[in-house]
DNA sequence: TTTCCTTTCCAAAACGTTTTGGAAAATCTC
DNA sequence: GAGATTTTCCAAAACGTTTTGGAAAGGAAA
């Protein structure tokens, strides 16, 4: 069917050796013949053969990914765009991306461990970091390359990108407060996974800030369930307190939940209570209100993360890669004045404020 | 790091053929000598480097899939779930996964030559099948082995599996009729899709066959857009019709934004307006109220994908596979008497019906 | 004992590249 | 024109498997 290079050789009368080299683009083949080989390549359509030169050069110019069980309860539309970020950046340098999508934990770590020791990829991504994560003990162990989107708690030095939760939630807590709300609830994801703990710690430091007095009532995970119907269980039992919140921090999709489960209540998000949610989806923009988001860049992201990868596939030290990363505040129409309003410091201030801190 | 044939072989003193052939089980060689080949390939951990396993068997022993540009806007749930049921088949047959996703039409069909041409997979899927599809002539003229899930309008044969949406929806339209209902809606997917043109054809059908004349105002398309906003948009334009309809058909993720649209018009869906809608995700259980839909297989769907793709790199004709599955009713709250309700059939005599017809 | 099967093993080739370590040819230097 | 240097090419080895085509050893049949 397609020709090799031996076969492309042979009509050129050169040795394969120089046809790889010319094409390979080494000084050391002769600019005249290294069009001449250039053409006759492009003519009949040669692609030297991944699988030998795997073999030979002893990478699998593969990256995997395995994805986690329950992704789904989390955010199937988050994980695409994620891998859009990384599969774009990928394919412009002539590498694969393997995936594997695992139905419980102990599969999950069993995919991992056939794409490491059955050496199928260069090097893999990890999401959804849980507190104590197996998964990075085991590879650091193994000294496979890695990198995080996220943190864990392990003493390892390892390669991630993570958000800067802690950070944003308090601003969050603060934006809020300057509304005029006092009562402020937190529907949090799974308490495993560290970075719910991260923006759990923001929540606590903004209240703390703030002068306003932690209520454990307020604080809700959702679990085993998805992100929305997490959202729209714990906003009917919050509205439903003696005294409810009057805004509502929310985790990923969580959001959609709260505000379905705000209009089963016959309040409307952004005038009877504010809704600030975090991940900024397609989905976000369109809900009703539109959302108020902290938003992470997921393609860009998902673009560092290769360029990371690769950077430690060739050899560079895992804690150089350490990046704490910025999300930003996308206002919409789902956050508005709260009952304390006018205690509060104009809001335009500090909009403008946090637009600054928070730029790329 | 880990060992090798030929060292395991020199630790045994066999020949690496000898080796090769113990683990393969090939009964040229001892009963006992495998055996012992066996432990020590176990202690010492021994798997055969998949890259010169495949460089030797002239197969790449990996599948692709590129995802098409919009897969978000369609349904990232749907597709990690497919993706699942793929992935979880696969991997029990020593095969990868490799995936693309695409950002847009070009770079979908680089991807898909780069997998084919670059000689990187032994076969792919194919999702999201528009009604003149250049990717299936493209895979037809050069001969590599792929299968569908939809079907085309395209005369090559090829294989695939598709769900009957003509069908399903024309049952659907007489269940809403024997419920009642008389101006029946349909906000379908985008128009260049095959399926979505089979379930209009269904909704058509079904239409004719009850008497009812169709009316165009009622039938709709989103297109470039989230499926959710999609549906949100096109159930307040529909819903403000002089003559609204009292029940809505719609495609996939659509119907979340109809219930979205109806709650913030007041209405409530099983009650003043019926809502059917197709795929049964997760979120389809736990909207409000909990939607009644027209339910593909998915995971099934993409165990079955696997097989019927390892057929054809195996060498069988496409031909033997193109498989139409019925989808089936999942009855939840959102259908309920429309106002034509005292001239139905019993709607529990359909029920039974179409139950025993769509059963597996 | 000889001949003919079986059983059990193995050397060598092959898969399609890239890299290594020259060698021949061309050019430069004096 | 001889020697040194640079330019241009290539044969052979290597990557780690599997497959092919025997060969040696052992036993059964004559």
């Amino acid at each position: 069917m397609s020709i090799n290079l031996k076969q492309l050789s042979k009509i050129l009368k050169l040795s394969p050796t120089t046809v790889s080299r010319a094409l390979a683009g080494y000084d050391d083949v002769s600019e005249r013949t290294r069009q001449r080989v250039q053409k006759a390549a492009e003519l009949h359509g040669y692609q030297p053969n991944p699988v030998a030169r795997r073999l030979q050069k002893g990478r699998t110019e593969a990256i995997g990914i395995v994805l986690p069980p329950g992704t789904n309860y989390f955010s199937g539309t988050f994980f695409t765009e994620l891998l859009g970020g990384i599969s774009e950046h990928l394919s412009q340098s002539e590498h694969d991306l393997v995936i594997a999508i695992a139905p419980d934990m102990e599969s999950e770590f069993q995919a991992l461990r056939r794409m490491v020791e059955g050496k199928r990829v260069d090097g893999v991504f990890l999401v959804q970091s849980r507190i104590h994560d197996a998964r990075i003990q085991y590879l650091h162990e193994k000294q496979f390359p890695f990198v995080v989107y996220g943190r864990t708690e392990t003493p390892e030095p390892y390669a991630y990108i993570d958000m800067n939760g802690t950070r944003i939630f308090q601003e969050a807590c603060e934006y809020l407060y300057d509304l005029g709300h006092r009562r402020i609830a937190f529907i949090n994801g799974p308490e495993e996974l560290f970075f719910p703990r991260c923006c759990k710690m923001g929540y606590l430091q903004g209240l703390e800030k703030l002068g306003i007095p932690f209520d454990p009532k307020l604080l809700r995970h959702w679990h085993g369930t998805t992100a929305e119907n997490g959202g729209y269980r714990h906003t009917l039992d919050l509205m439903r307190l003696p005294d409810p919140p009057t805004a509502l921090l929310c985790f990923t999709e969580a959001s959609q939940g709260v505000l379905r489960g705000l209009g089963d209540l016959g309040l409307q998000g952004g005038r009877d209570v504010s809704v600030i949610g975090y991940d900024d989806l397609e989905v976000a923009r369109y809900s009703s209100p539109p959302l108020t988001t902290m938003s992470p860049p997921v393609r860009q992201v998902g673009q560092r993360l290769v360029e990371v990868l690769f950077a430690l596939i060739q050899g560079a030290e895992p804690h150089h890669f350490q990046e704490i990363w910025e999300p930003a505040f996308v206002f919409r129409k789902s956050t508005g004045p709260g009952p304390w309003s006018s205690q509060a410091r104009s809001p335009a201030t500090f909009g403008a404020e946090t637009l600054a801190r928070t730029g790329t």
